[in-house]
DNA sequence: AATTTCTCGACTTTAAAAGTCGACAAGCAA
DNA sequence: TTGCTTGTCGACTTTTAAAGTCGAGAAATT
């Protein structure tokens, strides 16, 4: 229904999420990252690399190295780092009307670009008003939830918080 | 940053409109709608076949064969097709907790499963909200403003209407 | 009967995502 | 300064899902 997004993605995020966890702890290695985040490491050793070039992380080598935010956590947003993977290029292209061969009434906007003007736009909303910060939160209160409650009960108040 | 919404579910969405268009003139074959709509047939006959099992269009074969429209375009809901299409398998599964394995917090929601949810709600806003009407009065009004402005004039209120 | 159309399942192709690798460069520590 | 440890980089391979094709058959129509 809703197209996935795409792992690498997920991964990013969740790299940073980690990192944001760790601030204040030195640099992060990958290997702690992939362990903590279950991501194959090899894999999140390109992901961190290319997300070095947003500014948003950093990193040093050697014995004491690894990767570390370089702003707090409330000032990056996960739109931030989804803008910066899928380069300015995906940033606002309807699905069907960009390629003037494959839609048919292509010339100014065809009777659906304005629908999947706003499923992008309700997207891109969602990740812009999503800071690390955020997510840091949420991890707070379900382990609270997850301390106060007998173990494995069912979750009940799914999807509320931000 | 949007993940693509898949072309077989554009397809869909384009056929039924396409089908709303001649509404009221007997059956429209699969070879015209492939035409009006430059979807390649043979595919596009594969999926109207499916979207057939799901009562929103009818068929007919036969010399004065073809497909049409069960309900009036009021009543169907972008997302009535996109839902069916991708069955209730897909349709609210956040992206990284649902399978145990690829995510470290699977338990009971991890820190963005909220997000998750929220993206996949507002993407499923917009479909919901959007009839096939709707597109077909899109379509109107974008016809109207192309005939009372030069031809080929860049253009300027994108993305407002429904 | 002949033609036209949809029907159905199986199949092939394509493209992108996902993941891997080897060699190298930088930093630390003994 | 030697030898670890870590990130860096480009090229490469694998995997997967989407996209598209096909042939034979079944219902209508003339």
């Amino acid at each position: 229904m809703v197209p996935m997004t795409p792992k690498k993605n997920q991964y990013a995020v969740r790299a940073v999420f980690e990192l944001a966890k760790r601030r204040g702890e030195g640099p992060t290695k990958i290997s702690q990252i992939a362990r903590a985040q279950v991501i194959p490491e090899r894999f999140l050793e390109v992901i961190l690399n290319k997300l070095k070039r947003s500014g948003l992380i950093e990193s040093k080598r050697g014995f004491t190295g690894g990767y570390s935010l370089s702003r707090p956590p409330a000032q990056i947003t996960v739109g931030d780092i989804m803008r910066f993977l899928d380069g300015p290029t995906a940033a606002m292209n309807c699905a069907a009307c960009t390629e003037t061969s494959s839609c048919p009434s292509h010339r100014r906007g065809c009777a659906f670009s304005a629908m999947w003007n706003r499923v992008n736009q309700a997207v891109l909303s969602v990740y812009n008003d999503t800071t690390i910060q955020d997510l840091l939160d949420n991890e707070i209160h379900l382990k609270a939830q997850r301390r106060r409650r007998p173990p494995r009960a069912p979750a009940r108040t799914e999807g509320q918080r931000l």
